[in-house]
DNA sequence: CTCACTTTGTGCGTAGCTTCACAAAGGCAC
DNA sequence: GTGCCTTTGTGAAGCTACGCACAAAGTGAG
């Protein structure tokens, strides 16, 4: 290897795009915020489906599950849509929301990989109504080629680029095992797509510019495991050692402080 | 930090959690440190199987896709586990990470609702290997009661307690559909579970110093398609007025050809 | 019109996370 | 042992994010 020469490829927290220019107009939106507006939209969702008109950011922010000031400022980073000694119509907020996320417009989705997640995905309801279109289902196995799923032809991974390229596929989920995840990764990137959601266990490692989200099951098990047993006994056991002793002292109360 | 707290920041952004008990301990290792080991354990894991007996921060890092000052510092939380001009034991860190997170003990986990994505998880692999044992799936619907899934029989919600307390299940995940999200939620937490893992796109409401964990997948896929829209166009339209008539129809110029 | 009341939008202090850069610590050759 | 080289562990600086608290802006009653 050579050390000094790495690039931190792909990042597990999607940070900004490559190039930022700072141009004159610099939209930017923290990602923190991007991150929470989708919950906000589904908090609206449920509001207009109600038939409320509108509704405070205090209101909105408990439906959210967040802070109202940290609402307020996030809503800011869009614009003045609210209206003071009043609140923000649940309709337009929903609307203004959707456009910055470009939801107002289609997505084609290709899902490669169509095992039992690939399934669970190609089913699962809450992408048609967001504007994410699944225009493909791929795999590798000859013997789930051909299967209909959620209306869909399983397709042979060798139609990948194909797909791709005349269903204007712009975003691919990628739920394959993980050894085939970063050759799917390579071939989608190449074919032009610069937006992908990874469920395989690895760290993709991808061109500048291609956007990767992760997400990962056993990782967020591991989280809570961490937090179930400092519940339980209030901190990890005090066994620092190795099974059968070794040595290897830890006091690292030292220069803890913050 | 405290247990029990997740601070919203960034990462994988399914996060969201109830409460911040100020307690004692000051052993707290930040979140974000916590929500990366996982993925050194897993490179650490790689480098195992390949039969490496010792690696540097740098190459770790790489392997983690993470800045190795940032790895040095994380692992520095939990004690002073390497040698230095030398790198890190590899398996000696995988033990330590391993007993930090909680891994050296077996966790029982319950899944709610056995639909395509419940499956899914059933047969996911991942768990098993990490100290994660499936000990029971419930549903609601009689008509999949009964049926045999990656080895376990589906029970009947009827039986979530009883399953819970009978089992030492400590981890619940929710995958069921929204609507029964909440009514679970609180049977389980009822039960003494304080960490859940939910697949369902609600902000659940939980008791204090229970633990919630959100996966999302369409809230990924909004977040990638704001990415992408940017990447398309440089940024949304200016057009900040409702539909009228005139919507930003730009469609993003499709064709693999980008 | 004026006043009282509601709710937004935001300046600001703070906390936490990331990254740099380097001294300290250990191994290895001789 | 001495000196050189590698790599860790961490102070310190810079960023980003969070949330309080309040002025500004709007509503509605009388």
């Amino acid at each position: 290897m050579r050390p000094g020469t790495h690039r931190p490829s792909v990042p597990l927290e999607h940070r900004h795009v490559t190039r930022r220019i700072p141009q004159a107009r610099d939209r930017g939106i923290p990602d923190a915020t991007v991150a929470r507006l989708p919950l906000y939209l589904r908090a609206l969702n449920g509001l207009a489906e109600r038939g409320t008109p509108t509704v405070s950011s205090e209101d909105l922010a408990v439906a959210a599950g967040v802070n109202s000031a940290k609402l307020r400022k996030d809503l800011s980073h869009l614009g003045s849509y609210g209206t003071r000694g009043v609140g923000y119509d649940v309709q337009y907020l929903i609307y203004q929301i959707s456009r910055e996320l470009g939801l107002t417009q289609d997505w084609a989705v290709a899902i490669v990989g169509v095992g039992n997640l690939g399934r669970a995905l190609a089913n699962y309801g809450g992408f048609a109504s967001r504007g994410f279109r699944i225009a493909g289902l791929l795999d590798a196995d000859p013997a789930v080629v051909g299967d209909r799923i959620a209306g869909l032809v399983v397709e042979h991974t060798d139609e990948l680029e194909s797909v791709i390229a005349g269903r204007a596929v712009s975003i691919v989920v990628i739920a394959t095992p993980a050894t085939a995840a970063q050759h799917v990764c390579d071939r989608v990137t190449e074919a032009g797509v610069t937006s992908i959601l990874n469920f395989a266990p690895v760290v993709l490692n991808v061109p500048e510019g291609v956007d990767v989200r992760k997400v990962d099951l056993s990782i967020e098990l591991q989280i809570l495991a961490f937090h179930e047993q400092r519940k339980a006994n209030g901190g990890p056991i005090m066994a620092e050692e190795w099974p059968d002793g070794v040595e290897q002292v830890n006091e690292r109360s030292i220069g803890a402080s913050s």
